[in-house]
DNA sequence: TAATGTGAACTCTTTCACAGCA
DNA sequence: TGCTGTGAAAGAGTTCACATTA
């Protein structure tokens, strides 16, 4: 998903799987928690558990930062912090634009994770004139005509977009202009950027999606009638045989039969 | 090489890899902006772009759900738009609960995106007296306490969670022995579910972390200097070692029989 | 003795490249 | 002719199981 840099083909002197990378911040928060609890050291074994994974894939993570443990131990639980906020690049200081400050960009500005671990809000942009100068969680909104110059300014390299998805690249083109490099788009949009610039997406109504298809899944596992499909639209002709093959699986009956004419959504 | 173990059988329906179901979701906003401008058919290539991934893995995909293109011609659009949004489980109706209307709840309650596609907020849930009754983008807010009743006579069996963390694993484990079975959990915690439970988490914080250490490992490649870590924490005696690497801004933690380069962090 | 670190096996995902069909 | 559908190869990620070591 992230935007890839060319593979790097031998020489792999720092090839952090992107696996790994994206388990890191799970240990982390592990990790503060143990910390605040002056927990000294901890086994892969209790670590995985309070991060939400098994004790091997830990280990093998952590085998690719360094061997950072004592056998027969465990791990230094400052150390280890250290190592890992090292690692994510948290031991600096990240300024992060939000741009689009609508209930959403609201929310992400007063968010208080965001605060915490070097990623302060730099700014607030918005296209609504009305907006300007009005403070939002405490930090006065711009408008979005001095983008530029606030990226530029503040020496911005991340960047939330928490637009409407009609605009939602016309910003990210801007920001990526102004010299932003990552980027994690609320947007439900694909974002297109150029090489050497990463994006991220956060998308409510995907993961959503991807949940109901398991949610169906498990509703069509109790024994029971197989509903009919309803009224499919027309399909081309030559599709026929794949129909019927679809046809063949099971249905979700959870309610009422379903039976709904294609949906229609806007974005 | 091959075990004699066969693979699918052609009847699917089931066993839809993971990875494809993460993107029917996209396909499918991509075929229904094609539809709403009346487009008829669209080719792999042309869908692959506006979904954002390459063709090969889009065809491979819907190689999946069965054969639903027209060799020389492409796919249907309307048609396409139907199967996938089965197959994801949108034909019917989804109620869902939010939990935890605050900031961030209230943004999502008031997302457009999730009443469309068949997902219907069927209550808003706070444990604060004070917002019961008051309605958060039209829809009254309910307590916490009616929280079993609500699951119970709306038949929900979505939740989502915008709680604080610290509340989040007790409101999850309430939504879970009502009937709950999939969670979209936006608290930043590991939430544990009994098998049968999907979860899904959005976390804003991990998206940041995950981008910085891209975002460092970009600036790492010119010729500007990190300076120096700054006064690492004592490191356990038997990580003297490494920790005299680390210092050393030397990153080869990992040793190797295989023999590493010494670690090349680009200067 | 207890727990790390890691080759090797295995599974999942992506990409390739082309046969097959409209 | 053009584009889908799919075996096969390549690549990523996970799990196993145990040698290693404090």
């Amino acid at each position: 998903m992230a935007t890839g840099r060319t593979h790097r083909p031998a020489t792999r002197s720092r090839g952090i799987p992107e696996a790994t990378v994206a388990r890191l911040p799970l240990y982390l928060r592990a990790l503060t928690a143990l910390s605040e609890r002056s927990v000294p050291t901890v086994s892969s074994e209790e670590l995985a558990a309070a991060a939400g994974v098994n004790s091997a894939k830990l280990r093998k993570d952590f085998s690719y930062l360094g061997s950072y443990g004592t056998r027969g131990v465990g791990y230094d639980v400052e150390y280890l912090v250290y190592q890992i906020s090292r690692e994510l690049g948290l031991t600096q200081d990240w300024p992060v634009v939000i741009v689009g400050i609508g209930n959403l960009g609201a929310a992400l500005a007063g968010y208080g994770g965001f605060a915490s671990r070097g990623f302060r809000v730099a700014a607030l942009i918005d296209a609504d004139p009305a907006m300007t100068g009005r403070p939002v969680a405490g930090i006065p909104v711009q408008h979005s005509d001095d983008l530029e110059k606030i990226i530029a300014e503040d020496g911005v390299s991340i960047g939330v977009i928490a637009t409407p998805a009609g605009v939602a690249q016309a910003v990210c083109d801007r920001l990526v202009a102004a010299g932003v490099t990552s980027i994690l788009n609320f947007a439900p949009t694909v974002l297109s950027v150029p090489d050497g610039v990463d994006v991220r997406k956060v998308d409510l109504s995907i993961e959503l999606q991807i949940l109901a298809f398991h949610e169906q899944r498990k509703a069509g596992e109790e024994p029971g009638e197989e509903t009919a499909p309803a009224a499919a639209p027309a399909a081309p002709p030559a599709a026929r045989t794949a129909t019927d093959r679809a046809r063949a699986g099971v249905e979700g009956g959870r309610k009422g039969p379903d039976g709904d004419a294609p949906a229609v959504m806007p974005a």
